[in-house]
DNA sequence: GCGACAG
DNA sequence: ATCTTGTCGC
């Protein structure tokens, strides 16, 4: 009889809880402010939410960004009283040069399976996908398919969803898109997003 | 060699 | 990421 790990299984139980995940910069100084957002899938109703404090440690440089945001991220996520079952992660998954963003580096370190979603284009070629919500096109290189390009809102600008660690690029489609019932980002995003960059306003905490 | 380049 | 004015639409 075959012998699965569940390390290397993909979530194929009905997720129930969605974490999204984001961060801020401040312009002139090296504060950054990080913000991880729980809603249930069934609902769409906010359970919970941490939001934590930090100094940039890493430049920006493509391809690298993940050694910038996912230390905060891991404490964002760390501050939540409950375990999601996905997370959402601003940004790519294996749509990257080596096959390995920030999806996928914050999916292996926490266990949790990840997804990403990205607002611009990185790697990859693609036609344009169809002007209705649910439309999308693949996000390939050469024969691999890194992702999919698909709309959320019709005629609204398309987001780049792409496979993180234990997820599916289906579910990953799916929940992206019950996630984004009005606007064009996912709410756990967006939310995290707000909650983030108003804490960064906040003075420093002496 | 030159330009492009998630956030 | 952040900055940045107006504009179009519900």
């Amino acid at each position: 009889m075959r012998q699965r790990l569940d390390l290397d299984d993909c979530l194929d139980v009905a997720p129930r809880l969605a974490a999204g995940v984001d961060v801020s910069y401040h312009k002139e100084s090296s504060r950054i402010v990080a913000a991880a957002v729980v809603i249930d899938l069934a609902t769409g109703v906010e359970v919970e939410s941490a939001v934590v404090p930090g100094q940039v440690s890493f430049p920006y440089v493509p391809g690298l960004l993940a050694f910038r945001e996912v230390p905060i991220l891991l404490t964002a996520l760390g501050g939540l009283r409950h375990r999601p079952d996905v997370v959402v992660c601003d940004g790519y998954g294996i749509a990257h040069p080596r096959r390995f963003g920030l999806a996928c580096h914050l999916g292996v370190l926490t266990g949790l399976p990840t997804f990403g979603v990205a607002k611009t284009p990185f790697v990859g070629a693609y036609d344009e996908p169809g002007a209705r919500r649910g439309d999308w096109s693949a996000l390939c290189e050469g024969d691999e398919v890194l992702g999919r390009v698909l709309r959320t809102q019709t005629d609204v600008k398309p987001v780049f969803v792409s496979v993180g660690h234990r997820t599916s690029l289906d579910l990953a489609t799916t929940i992206t898109l019950d996630l984004s019932p009005r606007y064009r980002l996912p709410e756990v995003i967006r939310r995290a997003d707000f909650l983030s960059r108003e804490a960064l306003r906040r003075p420093p905490t002496p």
